[in-house]
DNA sequence: GTGAAAGCGCTAACAT
DNA sequence: ATGTTAGCGCTTTCAC
């Protein structure tokens, strides 16, 4: 800058105001300093004027795989976009190490914000910073030992859609495979999907089976569906991982046992048959996030909200066979 | 840090020296500074400390879509993690004016380098930075108008790959679909395809259907290769997305017709019958984008490298229909 | 409308 | 082994 200004005769401060857009400065002069900027390739040092200024214009995304579909943390983007923020993404990997690695990074950076969808189960180390002002926004699962602003599914209404879909063409023996218990969606809807079974007054017994998504466990919990004398015709699945799995696991049966998934997937019509599905509203959900976020920042003393965004049905062909 | 000091009782100095693990302070003292750290909560401020050391420790990933699967871009966030280097990825939404925009957003933070899937048709505006020190990297498809490292798939070789594999089954008629011949990719496959035909004696007329990847141009140039007295065999395709989109035009066709595609996509393996493809060596090109990232700053003079990474053949099911 | 000085939070280069 | 001084590149404050 201190380059510019030389080139084009002025003082550094005038320099600044061209680049800042002041109009206070002569139209001339102006133009002069343009020139002189484009004639050196200069660039403001983005690190120096955050440092002087104190805002940074910048919200962290601590999500879970960066690099994996992600339609929350696209909507997220888009939307920041249009409001001109810049959304800076991490992968936490599901890992809760990496997840505090991730926000402590963004904390130094000194982001004005950061959305998060939570894995770890103590998220007490982030309230010295949202005391110091850090505007945090949770999404998917809710953060704990903290107070924060949260967007989730209806996981419940979710698994009751399912459910009550399969339930409506005649399944009586429908069971459930599901996300490991610890994890918040995991039991949330493992347990909305227990109150649906008692509801209907069929016996528990065998027929709920949440756990690790892995090959071995999700083919054993399929199994055990379909073993005895009154097999499952029908299954639902507790997210897209575990679709797939059972999809995978039930190779050629595939289309014979009547399945509904919790989550949307890619390709999830081409498959046959296609697979109906729960969709959650990841647009919604980003938008939102980015709202309580805005929200917060213009009022940071204002009371916590969660905000709990619907499911829809998709029916393709899976969820739509006969017991 | 002021605080920190003060409230240790030491200089401003002796804390920085604790905070980046300088040895030449006493274990006493230091256990003490670490304590006032904690007490007060105390996290370093980035921005201050790259403005003043120089050097960031960050690299600028500009990939097409930030939110898509990109195995690309994960095996560049891991290796550059085992390297204590940070990632940040920004979307270009295969935009050449977002592309420009994400660069110099990350030219603005300084950041150490940039590894980027070129798009836009001139990049000559990078000179001015690469001349300051920036180190570039290229991928997937290679820069214009500067001359940088880059990573490619070996196209030629793919397309190669699954021609042969088709007419080693007998397969006389092998039809092309893929994407607009204006991408470098594009272009590249859709030429090595026109000298496999060539080479086997076929004529090419109606053979290749290059363009744009939407649903009602890969219908019409499906409909010409299955027209006229002599209909094709076999289908290869230049990218996913074409592949995705000939299943989803053949609907209940896809298994008569066979097809080998380029880019191994997630659930190909689901599909019936899975879908035979070529697929790029996506970690390989990660880890080495990271190299010659590595190479250009340990030796910044040193001339630029083209690295052009095998790909291999996937047997699924789809590539092998008889004629 | 423009310029000079001060300082954001930190580290590099010297003292001591 | 610890403290002092200077300054990274910019914006803010206040004077002209």
């Amino acid at each position: 800058m201190v380059d510019v200004a030389r080139e084009a005769g002025v003082a550094l401060r005038t320099v600044s105001r061209v680049v800042n857009g002041d109009a206070t400065v002569g139209d001339k002069l102006a133009e002069r300093i343009r020139q002189a900027i484009d004639r050196l390739g200069y660039q403001p040092d983005e690190r120096a004027r955050q440092l002087r200024s104190g805002r940074t214009g910048t919200i962290g995304a601590a999500v879970r795989h960066i690099a994996d579909a992600h339609p929350v943390l696209r909507a997220v983007d888009e939307t920041a976009r249009g409001l001109g923020l810049t959304v800076v993404a991490m992968s936490t990997e599901d890992d809760p190490v990496r997840e505090r690695e991730a926000v402590m990074s963004m904390c130094r950076r000194r982001m004005d914000g950061i959305i998060i969808e939570p894995i770890a189960d103590g998220h007490q180390y982030l309230q010295p910073e949202i005391d110091s002002g850090l505007a945090v926004v949770a999404f998917d699962r809710p953060a704990t030992g903290v107070s924060v602003d949260t967007v989730l599914s209806d996981n419940r209404g979710g698994i009751e859609l399912a459910f009550g879909h399969l339930a409506a063409q005649g399944h009586r023996r429908i069971g459930y495979i599901g996300d490991d218990e610890r994890i918040h969606t995991g039991q949330q809807r493992a347990a909305a999907f227990r109150d649906c079974l008692r509801r209907t007054g069929v016996a528990l017994d065998g027929m709920v089976h949440p756990g690790p998504i892995e090959p071995g466990r999700i083919g054993a919990a399929l199994d055990a569906l379909r073993a005895g004398p009154e097999p499952a015709t029908a299954i639902v699945t507790g997210n897209h991982m575990s679709t797939i799995e059972v999809i995978r696991a039930l190779g050629p049966d595939f289309g014979s046992t009547a399945l509904v998934g919790f989550d949307d997937f890619g390709l999830a019509d081409l498959l046959r048959p296609g697979v109906t599905v729960v969709a959650q509203g990841d647009r919604e959900i980003g938008r939102t996030a980015i709202e309580l976020f805005r929200e917060r920042l213009a009022e940071p003393a204002r009371p916590v909200r969660t905000v709990i965004v619907a499911t829809t049905l998709i029916t393709r062909g899976s969820g739509e066979i006969a017991p």
